[in-house]
DNA sequence: GAGATAAAGTTCCATACGGTACTAAAAAAA
DNA sequence: TTTTTTTAGTACCGTATGGAACTTTATCTC
């Protein structure tokens, strides 16, 4: 029981099937079919299917109601859930690079929609917070995120999206265990 | 039993906190911290998160060492899966806009890794399928990414991954029942 | 302390991206 | 059949994006 993972074929296989038999095939494209169920990578395109569906929508309704880019939204939502913040605290839970993350700020000043201020601790960075504007922003987006992910996990009952919650967090919290590595031995060329 | 997800404060704040008693909060980055269990939306952070600590690695790996944007190899990557697709086929499983597929399917010409045909049955699209070279890139990259997955989920047990998938799974075929559609009427301006 | 190294943000620049408009073929309506 | 509408794929073009180089302040080393 020892991590078989790896190299035992039948449960890979298990895991990346997961679950087919409980599925009608007919109610699923046939390309999603294959990527569901006959692709190694079973994780990764479950979860870039699923983000790239909640985000092109939610993405497009904000830029058509507040002309506000993708990293301009991440910046007010991550200063809604934490006041204070400083740019680079932005990036790293973001993932966005710095330039990017620094234009979107000065684009939000431009607009009032934050403010900033100089750390006195330390003078290279500067602290982030929502104007009142930024903050009735942030507010009203929230429900048709809400509503958005509520219609994608209709399909399962509330106690399967709780362990899924569960699972993914798990996942979330051992992130930085990770490392950003691909292959440790990418150094020539 | 019935629904009762959407309003009911104490279970939404339930799946918002996901097992977060089960954590040591100390381990976690506090801004992230507060995107898992004080985030109204505890689906989508959870699943961007993930989406881009396997995406960015990844992708920047494989355009260091094949020169290759993320939009070509999500075409090769489908016909690794499924050979004898269309443009069209393509996007629809991706979520990519036709003319970023279209432009990848160019380069992927250009550089000898695809081929394509008229459908002799539909004069307005193209067959396509995998080159030699083409097959043995994604063969390639298939190791790097399977690796990555195993990486992310290595804190999971073996039956967690598996109800992970299965889960994830069932989300992805309830996807036709999804409406794009943020908020109805939102035909105004 | 002086010098080296790292970190926070900004600027520059080439390019990848996606909305929109377009062409040609197929399907649907008349 | 002819006309209208939809679909597959391409072309154009303005803009957002991210790598790399840069400035300034902190931190680390000796």
């Amino acid at each position: 029981m020892e991590r078989p993972i790896a190299d035992a074929y039948p449960f890979s296989a298990l895991l990346r099937e997961g679950g087919k038999r409980r599925f009608n095939e007919a109610d699923v494209d046939d390309l999603v079919a294959a990527k569901l169920w006959n692709n190694p990578c079973w994780f990764s395109f479950r979860i870039n299917f699923l983000a790239l569906n909640f985000n092109v929508p939610i993405y497009r309704w904000i830029e058509k109601q507040y002309g506000m880019q993708r990293a301009e939204f991440v910046v007010i939502y991550a200063l809604g859930l934490k006041d204070g913040l400083t740019a680079s605290a932005v990036c790293t839970s973001s993932g966005f690079p710095k330039n990017t993350i620094s234009r979107a700020i000065q684009k939000l000043l431009d607009k009032d929609v934050i403010q900033r201020e100089l750390d006195p601790a330390d003078l290279r960075s500067f602290v982030l917070c929502l104007t009142d504007e930024g903050r009735r922003i942030v507010d009203e987006c929230m429900q048709p995120m809400v509503e958005r992910e509520q219609v994608m996990l209709a399909g399962l009952t509330p106690a399967e999206q709780l362990m899924l919650s569960e699972l993914l967090a798990k996942v979330v919290v051992d992130s930085p265990n990770w490392s950003a590595q691909i292959t440790p031995e990418e150094h020539e060329e």
